[in-house]
DNA sequence: CAGTGGTCTAGACCACTGA
DNA sequence: CAGTGGTCTAGACCACTGA
């Protein structure tokens, strides 16, 4: 084994906890004991519960020592691909098809639910994502010029609006909610859906600080896409 | 600030990168400038280094130093609550009622499809969550008995089997796949819904180890429920 | 109030790798 | 091959808090 030391450590307490070893709610031996244990500095067995904290599976309280933590919720990560990424990456082509592109003006009603800049012009873009040509989804975007001036110059003809936001614009908090709707005429006749089909519904607000950056609404043909969220060993122990 | 030196350097490097001081691709000061720039030592640089590479804000690389990284794309947590838990928040009453459970036996094509344990009993359940005596979800279960003897003799009539299995047995790997779909027959009697109704489907299959557990899947009414990921700065930063 | 974890120091040796 | 990050040591002082 190459494994570093505390990783070494790490992996065999998660390792106790998992089969069952080291029940829920038990305490862990000291860090002292841990040192003397492995032979090791206190700083290297810190490192390791530190991760273990960090990934969930224990908490560590002053004072009273290390316990292994109860199960908790599911709570994975949800990776929301770039929609054209994923499109060539299953061998087709991608397209985005630009429908509307308006500037909104500041204290519309539309402005104010979407909580960004309250006083600043915003950029409504809406568009089809095509795969072969074939209508995949459907979006509507609200754009803050005040955070992202440069996007009023955007053709959007390589990428999409998501796509260059993504590339240019960092942000720092993200919030999506994702729901099962009945396709409406609007988005039936841009899907070439029924009305009332089942679609996907993902809306995601995102933020760079305290300054709201856009918001997303895409509806996706319920029966063509999927999104998986995973949460296991691939995510490696944070801070490690 | 009382805060601790290793969050305040990670914090002030966070914030640099995301105002737009440090960009995408840019290379931070080496460990030891700023060991220097900060008075400390070089464990306590490594320490917010660390912090800033688990959580994707930078990238360290050997002999070249570290760098901004470049943005990726969405990447959130989901929580995939429990549903008693949250319908008791909502102040509604939670119900599960049991509708079918089974015992499959090994080697169906219904075991083969859930990934469970291949040479072991299976125990089939179904049932339909209730919030205040309107159904809200159904679902339709498969546990491997060979991972969990216990669940035989549960009578879910406390805990849902979701309640139940997060309690009692924990997982290590997990799967959820979201989608929109039309109700069927079944799905739209169990839901008093009218056929063709969009649902939110959830698919999730856990694991511990290597060892197969569950697979779930979960019908919810559309129009009822959705699902929500964050990503933020409430997410703390790993290993700190 | 004693034991625990949280933080930090001032070193050290190493593997790696790009200039 | 020199500079970087990765790891580790053997200490230290501190805040916290439950026995």
């Amino acid at each position: 084994m190459s494994l570093p030391l505390h990783e070494k450590i790490r992996s065999e307490i998660e390792a106790d906890i998992l089969t069952g070893v080291r029940t829920p709610g038990s305490r862990l031996p000291t860090e002292h004991d841990l040192m003397q244990h492995y032979g090791c500095s206190r700083m290297t067995v810190s490192k390791a519960l530190s991760a273990l904290a960090g990934g969930g599976l224990i908490e560590r309280r002053k004072r009273a020592g290390s316990f292994v933590a109860r199960p908790k919720a599911h709570s994975m990560m949800l990776d929301i691909p770039d929609l054209e990424q994923e499109i060539v990456q299953r061998g087709q082509r991608y397209r985005f098809e630009l429908s509307e592109r308006t500037i909104v003006p500041p204290g519309t009603p539309q402005a104010r639910e979407a909580g960004l800049a309250e006083d600043g012009e915003l950029l409504m873009i809406a568009g089809v994502h095509f795969a072969d040509d074939v209508p995949l989804a459907c979006e509507s975007r609200l754009v803050s010029l005040a955070a992202v001036p440069e996007m009023a110059a955007q053709p959007f003809d390589d990428d999409s609006p998501g796509a260059w936001l993504l590339k240019h614009v960092p942000w720092t908090e993200a919030e999506t909610r994702i729901a099962s709707v009945a396709a409406s005429t609007g988005v039936a006749a841009q899907l070439k859906l029924s009305v009332g089909a089942p679609c996907l519904f993902v809306e995601r607000r995102t933020w760079r600080g305290s300054e709201g950056i856009t918001q997303v609404r895409q509806h996706f043909i319920g029966s063509a896409y999927s999104l998986v969220a995973r949460f296991g060993p691939a995510k490696r122990a944070p801070g490690s």
